[in-house]
DNA sequence: TTATATTTGCAACATAATTGCATTAAAATG
DNA sequence: CATTTTAATGCAATTATGTTGCAAATATAA
C-alpha cells in the first residue's frame, strides 16, 4: 500500500496545486476520519501550524478542484470530506445524502445513499438535491440501547 | 377578509407573546413575500426600527412557537418563513422541500412536495430530513427562455 | 392606576469569513 | 546548481453573523 504522503503530492500535482505543508496536513487530517470535519475542529488541529486564512484558502482550492466538498450541517457550520471519485474542478458528484447525528454531532457521507428524484411544480428546473439526514448514527442509537 | 395587523395580534397573543411594534413589523414583512426572508434582508429593511438584537429574539421566540421556520441556503445564511398551519411550540411541520433559485436567489417552500422516506445503513435512525433543491425558479426560467 | 413580567436597546463579546499586501517558498528554467 | 517566475503564505484589518448580561422601557394583568 502506497504510503500517504506520497499519494497526496501526487493529488496536488495533478491538479496543478503545489506541494505545500498545510496542504498535506490537511488532506492528512480529512483522510484519518470516518467523517466530515468542521472547519472550526481543523483550525483547532493545526493550531499555529498555518494560518486561518490560509486554511480558508486551501479548503477553498481543494473544493474547487473537486478534492473536497463541503457540506454544512443544522448549524450552519461548514464541514469538509474528501471527495470519493468522479469529483473535478469542472463538477462535483457527491449527490449522496449526508447524516447529522444529533449527538455526536458528526456528518456522515453515507456514499451508498442516493437522493431520491423529486417532482417540482410547473416552471421550476431542479440542478441540484441536497439531502441532509438527522437522527442517531449507527455508533450513537448502539451506545443509547 | 380580516386585516393583518388584527390577525397577527392574535397570532401572538394565542403564542403567549406580547404584541409590539418589532414582532408585528416581522410578521408584516414576512408575510408580504412569496419566499422566505433572509435574516440580513430583514436586517436591513427593519433599519432603525429595531435593534438588531431584538430582531434575532423576535425570529427566535417565533421560531420556538412554530410561527415561522428556518432555512439556511447554500450559503449557510438564515432565511424565515411563515408556518403555513399545524406547527406549535411542540413541533414543527415543515417537512417539505426548499427550492433555492440559482438565480435570484430566493427560497421557495415547495408545501405541495413531500420528502420521499429514505433508506438508510444499518443502526442509522433518521428522526429528520432536510431537502434543499437548487436551480431555476419558475419565474427565473421563463426569463432565460 | 399601579404592579408585574416581558421585551427592548445598548454595549461588549465571540466566531466565521474575506481582502489587500508584503514576504516567502515551490517549482520551472537555464 | 543558481536564478527567475509564479503560487502560496502570514499578517493586519475589516465585515458579517450571532450571543450574552443588564438596565430601561413597555405591554398587560391586577
Ligand atoms: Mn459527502
Ligand atoms: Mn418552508
Ligand atoms: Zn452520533
Ligand atoms: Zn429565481
Amino acid at each position: 500500500m502506497e504510503d500517504n504522503t506520497a499519494r497526496f503530492e501526487k493529488l496536488l500535482v495533478k491538479n496543478g496545486l503545489k506541494r505545500t505543508a498545510p496542504r498535506l496536513q490537511v488532506l492528512e487530517i480529512l483522510s484519518g476520519r470516518d467523517s466530515a470535519t468542521s472547519q472550526p475542529y481543523l483550525e483547532q488541529v493545526m493550531g499555529k501550524d498555518a494560518d486561518r486564512v490560509t486554511l480558508y484558502r486551501v479548503l477553498q482550492a481543494f473544493e474547487e478542484k473537486g478534492i473536497i466538498h463541503k457540506v454544512l450541517d443544522q448549524q450552519g457550520t461548514a464541514n469538509y470530506a474528501i471527495c470519493s471519485d468522479g469529483c473535478s474542478a469542472h463538477e462535483h458528484h457527491d449527490e449522496h445524502v449526508h447524516f447529522n447525528c444529533d449527538n455526536c454531532h458528526k456528518i456522515y457521507c453515507l456514499d451508498t445513499v442516493k437522493i431520491p428524484a423529486l417532482k417540482v411544480p410547473a416552471g421550476f428546473k431542479v440542478d441540484h438535491l441536497n439531502l441532509i439526514a438527522t437522527g442517531l448514527c449507527a455508533s450513537c442509537s448502539d451506545k443509547v440501547n
